[in-house]
DNA sequence: CTGAAAGCGCTTACAG
DNA sequence: CTGAAAGCGCTTACAG
């Protein structure tokens, strides 16, 4: 045999080198059909010599099998999100799947662009972390045609399977732990309500304990803004600055948390001796804080792949039904909040 | 015109529908060409009846160019990665490139695999992020035979470009700040060698700034581990056993130093009252904690807009020379550090 | 067990 | 300005 490790760029080209035909070199490239032993291995020798490898996308194009799942996210510089994808990624990528991912920096436009080049793509699927939901969102999901998974937010309602937190149950149940310590005037540093999990439902939560527990609704106690420290600042400012300042305050993050907690130092008080001070979703870093976060877990990585799963069913058409996950959470009472004195 | 909003899967149905040729509907898809006026519109009042995706696919088949960058990272849920990646996809997405991302676990082998199918996929390059470059990494390499940039190591010896920061002079200039706070016994929270940037030239700039101050060299002042926080107990655990204890510690990372003042704080040692603390990496996180961390900034996510423009121009065969860039770092200290009395 | 041929959905000279 | 035809690199019946 002669040693010519030249390179192949085709199937075409490898069966040449191997004095065979293309439709044999394909066989044993997938291990379809039979190939007698000798050609088999003239075939493999003549692969490895050359390096050759085989075309993803003229298989897909035949196929019309792209074996690639689009992923859409707002931000990849944030903990849950980072938890979602690392979820989806060892789930699909397990499954044989590549991700091509796109970020949108939270712009509706550019969501609706990556979707589109998504089906230039010839994604298999698609799963799209959601931040908001809108009427364009609706307009391009009833286009796309494309298996799809939301998460995040809730699309059952548009028939679209998604998964969710707990949001309203969590944020009651963490804003009980809060009355349960005596606190009676409890802050919210909310975000915005077009976010209807992370902005809305977390808020219900809150609201939802404290008028269970007979405490009358005060619009002051509650701050809306962005993500951002700075916006966890504004809202310090804001509610510490009421005639009658809240005991605890309830940040809808941990990153909130984490920019409130700073602000009060920077005003010179104290958490928890001054006031106690709760985070959500436990981002890693929650427990290893000075003082340890109070906050409720959140298990994102187990939402991504649970997602992902949703997705490979709607691939292989398992499902057709439209489903909505609902992920359980955890309340974690650290040191970040106390006891008020009766 | 019939109202028949059917769905056109080829350029070829939408040339029927048209009544018009594949050559002419492909010249109004790319702009190219003349296309007389009443038949372009024609064409188009097609595609958007029948909202026709052209596929991507196809057309990277024929164009041997599938406008597709493969990013390799080891773990997406780390601050620095994340950050990257966003730099990383601004720039790309800009220039119309879409990511195909594989995450590895920090598993050679997976890495390996990635490559691999990267090269099926017919990315137009490769963005690699590592942790650490082996004997199966140049091997690896040389086969990939496709534009490749490499960041966080040095590959330039295997004539690679590559981005890194300048961690050897940051750690020494970091250290000397707590030299010039009077420290003499510091302690050096590490991880592991064959990380050669974020394990072997941290440790180096450490050591550097220490011999050229004249402190004698103690290995017994130097832990090794990983990025986890239980690494960082553990070597606390070891550097405050010692007979004599230091009075700072030089984490490698912040979250090393973030876990390091969670042992310290269930030790009893205070920040920065009992003993000083500083990070490397500047996370988000770190200007909010409570002390605020002194630490050295690098700007992550220039970095990787830096690398994704060394992959463009290579890309667009404007470089042919191997390019090792540096990025600088800046030294942040705040209120985790404090002058030691004499 | 193996090969010739059609076809996946595009682009691109090449004629007209 | 427009269309027929070849070809990108595969897969897949269909014959043999």
């Amino acid at each position: 045999m002669e040693t010519l490790p030249q390179i192949a760029n085709s199937i075409r080209e490898v069966a040449a080198l191997a004095q065979t035909s293309v439709s044999t070199v394909s066989r044993v490239l997938n291990q379809s059909g039979y190939v007698r032993a000798e050609v088999r291995e003239r075939i493999e020798r003549v692969i490895t010599a050359t390096g050759f490898v085989p075309s993803a996308v003229a298989k897909g194009l035949q196929r019309r099998q792209s074996s690639l799942v689009g992923v859409v996210i707002p931000r990849i510089d944030s903990y849950s999100i980072s938890a979602m994808v690392a979820g989806i990624s060892t789930v699909l990528e397990a499954a044989g799947y590549s991700l091509l991912l796109a970020h949108t920096d939270n712009q509706v436009e550019r969501e609706l662009k990556a979707l589109q080049l998504f089906k230039e793509q010839r994604v298999n699927g698609v799963l799209l972390l959601a931040a908001e939901l809108g009427e364009q969102h609706r307009q391009a999901f009833s286009l796309l045609k494309l298996p799809l998974v939301v998460l995040g937010q809730d699309a059952s309602g548009l028939g679209i399977s998604c998964v969710l937190q707990d949001e309203c149950a969590a944020s009651t149940t963490l804003t009980q732990a809060l009355l349960a310590r005596g606190h009676r005037r409890i802050g919210y540093i909310g975000v915005n309500d077009r976010d209807i999990q992370v902005g809305g439902e977390r808020k219900r939560g809150y609201q939802t304990a404290l008028s269970a527990a007979g405490i009358a609704a005060d619009s002051t106690l509650i701050t809306a803004g962005g993500f951002d420290f700075a916006s966890a600042a504004l809202a310090v400012d804001q509610l510490m600055a009421l005639p009658q300042p809240p005991t605890a305050l309830l940040a809808a993050t941990d990153r909130l948390a984490i920019g409130a907690i700073s602000r009060l130092a920077e005003k010179g008080l104290h958490v928890p001796d001054n006031i106690s001070v709760v985070g959500m979703g436990d981002i890693d870093i929650a427990a290893m804080m000075q003082p340890r976060l109070s906050t409720v877990h959140y298990d994102y990585q187990a939402s991504g792949s649970r997602a992902a799963h949703l997705l490979l069913a709607q691939l292989k058409q398992e499902i057709t039904a439209t489903s909505k996950a609902v992920m359980p959470f955890t309340i974690k009472m650290r040191d970040s909040t106390r006891q008020l004195a009766p």
